[in-house]
DNA sequence: TATGAATGAGCTTTCATTCAT
DNA sequence: CATGAATGAAAGCTCATTCAT
């Protein structure tokens, strides 16, 4: 990758950026087309080559800059103090919300990532990948370990399964929640936020009355 | 479509047919490679386009294979008197995770077609998508609705809206399961089934204490 | 490479290895366009990638194929009993140049390679180059050889350093006739031969009067 | 050709006319890319094109300026007054591998491109070329003529035939060594100019004893 | 004078599809 | 019914060349 490509103005940067993220959420890698992602950044064929070298080129790189992004908007939002797991997981959606508004497709794009098949010629973004596995898995690890340290040893009936079902209960709702509007054109960020964060309260209510 | 497929042996068609399914469902339609497929049936190429015609004929067929298949197993399993919510999810589940017993894919096919990008080429089968969803709906109108008529009406604290989450969370638990262990070799169909189960009785008992 | 490609007929499979042997030898493999291979062999673009996979395995391909021929022809044409530093020279023009009525710049394109600069893209072909080398290098070393035994020891006013000077220049001279045709649309291989020829006795006369 | 190139300090137009000669004279005109010859230069791309124009304007360039100092450079150590064959040629091989002092690359480039395939594109040289030619034969014919005149009339069994073979095989024999050098990364000119010069010498003792 | 970002025509390669056998 | 050789349009990628700075 071409680092000069830094060097561009910023609003470019992004168009190139987000025309990527789109075009590769939208059609997965394969078929992404490269002719699509120049078209939507109105840019030239060449030039994406120039910086990037290649469509998988292209790509590992908007997977890298995207788990960066989120890495640190996540340790922006998330409250690395906060005990309750239903707050975390109420910072967590803000702090990855609130990137949809610069880059509408990263979150869609990133997430997807993880559960799409993957191609061995995505072999080049494997250590990338589970990189960012790592630091979201570490944001759940959070809000779990918190969660069992707030409650008393002897209730066991919450057990560790549990708490293992309720957080991939939330996290296949943020996935379904995210893919049921990829079609959208201008999909409304805040709606979509709304929707998720519904289904967190709807869990916590549950719990409350348990 | 070439009926002739049919007169071909039992054990020879579902060769094509679990082919076919386990390349497109893996690889998306795109990705999908007819030489993939016709490697994968230990047939030639020539005969693939002799009983579809073309690769989307292939996808077609398959999808509208899956959709009967599914319709005739979710008849023959769910219970059309049963009125209680979370049996008709039981028996809906029990129904479809017999299905992978014969065609191991045929799920992660069909489920995936309905939340996954649909490039233009997949016009062809928009009417039986369609078709599927509508049948899929009816399932779950048919829980939603006996659910309601089970209610007490006063007892609207349990709004429509809380429904609808109730159930678009089941929902995108099953489309994660199976997303989840797409990439297994060999998929334990029990332990997936068992997972569905424990977030569906997760959900009940939520709704039993409260 | 695909097998299959000797399964073709016998003119066709010519046809394609001339059309690749005339383009390499002319313009290089840098320059040699597969448009230009192709319209030679009167084939489609696909087909010559799907015997060959690409442009450098069809390039791997034709070098393998006539170091074989050659090699074969050298073998038939070269009587391993002669003792004549000469007439082994003459023996392996005629082979060569008999390699030509078939594969017209078959031998532009082998002996071309030998001193034609190796860009890093032609690794592929560095192993059978070598094995080309190897026995092109036999041929000479019996001449040598034979030449060395045939002298008596104590005539070591024709030193192994000579005999090495005369094989050089038989050797350069070979190549400049080769190169200087290279561009006639219908090379003279009978002429080309005698001037190969007048090379070799010019040197054996300037040895018989020493 | 923009002439302010030689307002440039010399070191720099060198450094430049080397770069050029060395990524031709290895890859040829085709497989060199202007890339190499600005990375090799130390310039930008754009300065390459400020001056020369194009490739092709670059590459007529440095075979014009090659030209010219060869010619300078025979002009200055081939005495037009020797008469004997083979201190013609000893000459012009002393002015020759001086050049390669300065312009380490030129001779390779220039002889290369003597016998090398002529792309339609190197249209643009041709007449330089050709000039070149022209000059190289005159030099040769210097030789020739003289060494003709030298002898008696009677001994035509010397004829012009056998002039010319022997005129080739040195010439053969030149083209081979400068080409078998062609890789080596730091060439010894000294041991090139004692190869060449040895055979001089080998048919000059054969000539002798004749 | 000097730079290198930007371009796009052209090249290599892929793959759904056809068709002679 | 069955094959796989053959096709060519479209995709990925390269590189000489231009141009704003």
């Amino acid at each position: 990758m071409n680092e000069h490509f830094f060097e561009l103005k910023q609003e470019k940067q992004d168009r190139i950026i987000n025309a990527a993220l789109k075009v590769f959420a939208r059609y997965g890698y394969d078929h992404a087309g490269t002719d699509e992602i120049v078209k939507e950044a109105s840019i030239s064929k060449g030039l994406l080559f120039h910086y990037f070298g290649s469509k998988i080129g292209t790509y590992s790189f908007v997977y890298d800059y995207s788990v960066r992004y989120m890495v640190l908007q996540l340790n922006s939002y998330v409250n690395e103090t906060e005990t309750n797991y239903f707050r975390v997981w109420e910072q967590a959606i803000d702090a990855q919300f609130r990137i949809l508004e610069l880059y509408p497709y990263m979150l869609h794009f990133l997430v997807g990532s993880l559960w799409k098949p993957m191609g061995e010629e995505l072999e080049a973004i494997r250590e990338c990948r589970e990189r960012f596995l790592t630091v979201y898995e570490k944001l759940w690890q959070q809000a779990l370990g918190l969660k069992a340290e707030d409650e008393e040893p002897e209730e066991h009936n919450s057990s560790a399964k549990e708490e293992m079902d309720k957080d991939r209960i939330l996290r296949y709702a943020m996935r379904g929640i995210l893919e049921d509007h990829l079609f959208e054109e201008n999909m409304d960020i805040a709606e979509m936020k709304a929707e998720m964060l519904a289904v967190v309260q709807r869990i916590e209510n549950y719990e409350k009355t348990k």
